[in-house]
DNA sequence: CGAGTATATGCCTTGACACGTATATACCGT
DNA sequence: ACGGTATATACGTGTCAAGGCATATACTCG
């Protein structure tokens, strides 16, 4: 059992998929193999993959196997992400800024319904 | 040149690593290289992919090439990942609540220097 | 122009992984 | 206990990408 990272984890689309539907509910394998029209083994074997890198948990109902999530490996992605945040909210920023001057140069002329900027905190 | 999807990017850790060195300011290839005791065409090949995928980009400097940052990517990255947000929060509710409950319960026995809970919204 | 430095690219090998097919395991209702 | 349903696992195969090595390109300085 391989200790994989949540980052190649979460780099295959149907993994991805999977993750996407279990946010509203816990779902059998056999529902999420419906919904995806993806062959059972695929499912179980992501599910699997999924499993073991802490991303859903399972209980036992019957025959079925209900799936759910895991906050922790998210959490992870989060923290590292999370780094690069000052990033885009300084780009953001900066583009703010130009449209608020666009605004401002404009505004002596026609006043548009353009969406009204909030001001910066 | 294939469009890979920004997961795909981010799950290689060398890929990871030239991402977070850029962090502080723009490098050469020549500064990752020696930062990450990475071999050159490594970390030129590497770079090719981040680049096609738009996380960084690049301005010649003599015979250097300078990377720096780009933020869409991880906005995109972002994007999918705050599905998943209400997630955990939703867990640390949980939590708190279990702990203000067991905080409860032993509030008329010793009152230790448990950190303070703050109230929720 | 020639040598040195910085970076990019092409080819090849190897390993990992996603998928299909077949099969095993487990639980249900009758 | 048996047939049916639900899920997991084993094995073989094709694909693709990361890295090593060699080489190409581009710029600088003397």
């Amino acid at each position: 059992m391989r200790v994989e990272s949540a980052f190649e984890i979460i780099a295959e689309p149907n993994r991805r998929a999977i993750l996407s539907l279990l946010i509203s509910s816990q779902q059998s394998v056999g529902e999420i193999e419906r919904q995806l029209r993806m062959p059972q083994t695929t499912v179980s074997k992501h599910l699997r993959v999924l499993r073991e890198a802490g991303f859903v948990e399972s209980t036992v109902d019957a025959q079925r196997r209900l799936y759910r999530l895991r906050p922790e490996p998210f959490r992870e992605l989060d923290v590292w992400l999370d780094q690069f945040r000052r990033l885009w909210s300084r780009h953001v920023d900066a583009l703010e800024r130009h449209l608020d001057r666009m605004e401002q140069i404009h505004s002596s002329t026609k006043r548009t319904q353009t969406t009204r900027r909030r001001k910066k905190k």
